[in-house]
DNA sequence: ACCTGAACACCGTTCAAGT
DNA sequence: ACCTGAACACCGTTCAAGT
């Protein structure tokens, strides 16, 4: 039944071969990343789906992540990472302002695309899942505020979690036709709200 | 068992009273109400326990109500019609402006105390729901709007719907000890996103 | 060690049977 | 007509049994 071959056994020494497990655990990934970019809701990716897609016993998936949350974290983990690391370069290249703009600017287009991180974000019931990407993206966030701070690019009163709660409607799902030119105006808005009332 | 008697029958003529399908509906949202007040989350507020609660059997529920969706929203339907009946109110005495942002303080309110209407705002699955309080809603911030864009307190390039999803973040759960200064912060910072470049 | 899959707990919803 | 409560479908998670 459900015991799809998986192609020769390749002829290297035992010791070159990652154990069984991690391939299980790869496998699981690539499966639930298939589904949930296919999926029009995050929820419809079950785990019963998802262990099925993989070829294995549902038991499986709880040996490798504990729970659902974590098996949604560790497949956005990637992109969080991406993210975090952007900060730094993009201030590197740019004034704080126009940084922080287009690091937005991937914000929108992530939030789009991968509603599963936009679910993780809004909705991570678990402490322990917020307490893994929270701190790193609330840093990231951290660099770009306090750099325009310093610049006077951005007004002294607000902090990191200000702007990053002021950017949660990007993680809300939009079916409008013209949602990226809207999400831009939107950012738009909140930057000039952003902006200290001396500048401009 | 749980089924608590109502009290004395009251010598009424039959024709005042209404139906018994009525007080049970009646009950049911009053039990439904009292457990979410004291929920921590709306979803630990379960369908059978509503029924426990009110003393009638599950399927009563759906009688009354063809959805979990549909009895949230009736619960919150007066809030929603007090929120949407202040915009006139409030722009019949304040300046737009002022009034847009006395109006965001009730919701401020709303937000932080009955989570259940957030719950709904945010994440009302269905479509017939979402059709039941949006219009009302985004009516009600229209007209906040246009008064603002009239007098030029609102930059002319937003609409109602930008509007609403800005302040998106007003739904979001805040364990923060001083979530209100920083709502009215946050609120601050979002409105003078709003203002035209030319004033201020 | 790692995997399987039946089973558990739980929740929204339905429906045959009662009054 | 309206209500009851067992039952269904479904999903996250567990665990005894297999290799």
């Amino acid at each position: 039944m459900p015991h799809s071959s998986d192609g020769p056994e390749r002829g290297r020494p035992a010791s070159e071969l990652r154990s069984d497990s991690a391939r299980t655990r790869h496998r699981l990934l690539d499966s639930a990343r298939t589904l949930l970019d296919a999926a029009d809701t995050v929820d419809s990716v079950t785990m019963h789906a998802v262990a099925r897609a993989a070829g294995v016993g549902q038991g499986t998936i709880y040996r490798h992540f504990p729970s659902r949350e974590d098996l949604l974290l560790a497949i956005y983990h990637v992109d969080v990472e991406r993210l975090v690391s952007t900060a730094p370069r993009l201030l590197a290249e740019y004034p704080p302002r126009e940084a922080l703009r287009r690091w937005l600017e991937q914000l929108v287009a992530y939030g789009r695309v991968k509603r599963g991180l936009g679910q993780i974000v809004q909705a991570s019931t678990s402490n322990a899942i917020r307490a893994q990407w929270r701190p790193p993206v609330l840093n990231a966030v951290a660099q770009l505020v306090n750099a325009g701070q310093a610049a006077g690019d951005i007004r002294s009163d607000v902090d990191a979690e200000d702007v990053w709660q002021l950017f949660t409607f990007l993680w809300t799902h939009d079916t409008d036709q013209h949602w990226h030119a809207r999400a831009r105006r939107r950012v738009g808005v909140v930057l000039d709200g952003l902006t200290p009332t001396s500048v401009r």
